[in-house]
DNA sequence: AGGTCACGTTGACATGGATCAAGCGCGGGA
DNA sequence: TCCCGCGCTTGATCCATGTCAACGTGACCT
């Protein structure tokens, strides 16, 4: 068992090819299209591709062409150094964006792979070029994408150099809740589809330490985790916990 | 004094207002364009800024409205903590763009700060995307900046996730290394713009710790420093430090 | 020329998280 | 239904880096 669990989830099974018809159309690609515009951006994004849990949608060296729009399913992407250690770079969920580091060389520079079984658009990059010469929306849009792409590494920098182990993961924690709050699941109750191994790649720590770290915010009572079901008793305090107003 | 040690500098001195007798073309915004294209580039690029050493280009929570190109000098781009708390996040040389983090909500989420008396090009954002519709290659090669700019963030993470304080400060170096030498300065000999703190900050550690392993791999004959002036002595060592081939 | 101050170096000590090691629990396969 | 193995938890110990403190040094101002 691993969907998310739903509150009012994005009704999965009416989605359709066409991003016209899409669930996702408030969270992905077309945000801010006409409805004329979302009809021209069904040309664009004609294939679906999906990846069981543990398949690579790409890999760093391959050659790049595409972009792929998460439908459902949940990926992470990691970088491998020379030496053969890798790093956990992201995860991403229904209506985020994968390959995006391909674009500056030609060729991918990480790895993506599916946490579980999962689905894709694939929208060819040079089509998605041609077309936003075209839409001036998804033009921007896109760039909006990327520069938030940017924004987001600046963070786990952030989280990378200034925090400590605790911090760390209040932050993972509240970022994964805020995501699935967008897309109409629990805020406080979800499952993981990553490894104690993979947050700890992520957030710079080892697999102990988000383990001993998780026992700790269950024995405060911010949240209690069984394996990978974890529900959020106390969001404020996980907030403070990262210097924010809880807000 | 800090102005790098030339070999054979571009020639700053030559360098005029239009792109398409920028001695920066190479580096810049302009790459990949034909002589026709980079015309049209000099009504984009129209505005240059002189930046004192310590002032901002801008502060995060400023509208954000144009990217900037260095024309000449050095920033740092911090991101700061709900509590207070900020992190290095990049520093910019000739030939490289700041401002992209602010695409995404149209206000900076960081700010750019000057590290010695600098000269960037305005690129009014606007402009920018209206021309890259007429323009393929300089859409695509802005595209490429970005996505670069993400690629790099990756190896920002693997640094701060997982590796150790001297391979950060070897990686670091052998950075800086490379961007030297493509701007034509010696790959061995330069001036440091930064503080250590600010080194440290950029690698997540303390700058005691950035100081000791300056004074470590003096003592070990990799390098030797005086205060901002660093001379790399042996770069193939450096690069086994950061497990990669010494090439 | 001397004073001042920001920046850098170095030492002694503290500690958060890594490492090493043992055991547990749940899901999947036969 | 039982077994197996991966992933998780927990404890004991270690060590890289942080912290605190003192001092050095070069640049700039007057």
């Amino acid at each position: 068992m691993s969907a998310p669990i739903a509150l009012h989830p994005v009704p999965i099974d009416k989605l359709r090819v066409a991003c016209s018809t899409c669930g996702l159309r408030e969270l992905c690609l077309p945000i801010g299209l006409s409805d004329e515009e979302l009809g021209k951006l069904d040309h664009l994004v004609t294939l679906r591709r999906s990846f069981r849990k543990g398949t690579n949608v790409y890999r760093a060296g391959e050659p790049f062409d595409a972009l792929y729009a998460v439908r459902f399913g949940f990926f992470k992407t990691t970088v491998t150094a020379a030496d053969g250690r890798d790093q956990v770079t992201g995860f991403s969920m229904a209506g985020e964006l994968l390959g995006m580091d391909g674009i500056g060389t030609d060729k991918h520079t990480c790895d993506a792979v599916a946490l579980e079984d999962s689905e894709v658009c694939v929208i060819p990059y040079g089509r998605l070029e041609e077309m936003s010469r075209e839409l001036h929306s998804l033009q921007h849009h896109f760039h909006k994408v990327m520069s938030r792409e940017i924004v987001r590494d600046h963070g786990v920098m952030m989280l990378l150099g200034s925090m400590r182990a605790e911090e760390r993961l209040a932050a993972f924690l509240v970022n994964l809740s805020q995501r699935f709050t967008a897309r109409g699941y629990s805020p406080s109750e979800f499952y993981l589809r990553m490894t104690r191994e993979e947050i700890g790649s992520y957030l710079g720590l080892k697999l102990e330490t988000v383990s001993r770290v998780f026992s700790k915010f269950q024995g405060e009572g911010l949240i209690s985790v069984q394996q990978k079901h974890v529900r959020i008793i106390d969001i404020p305090r996980l907030r403070e916990l990262i210097g924010q107003r809880p807000c």
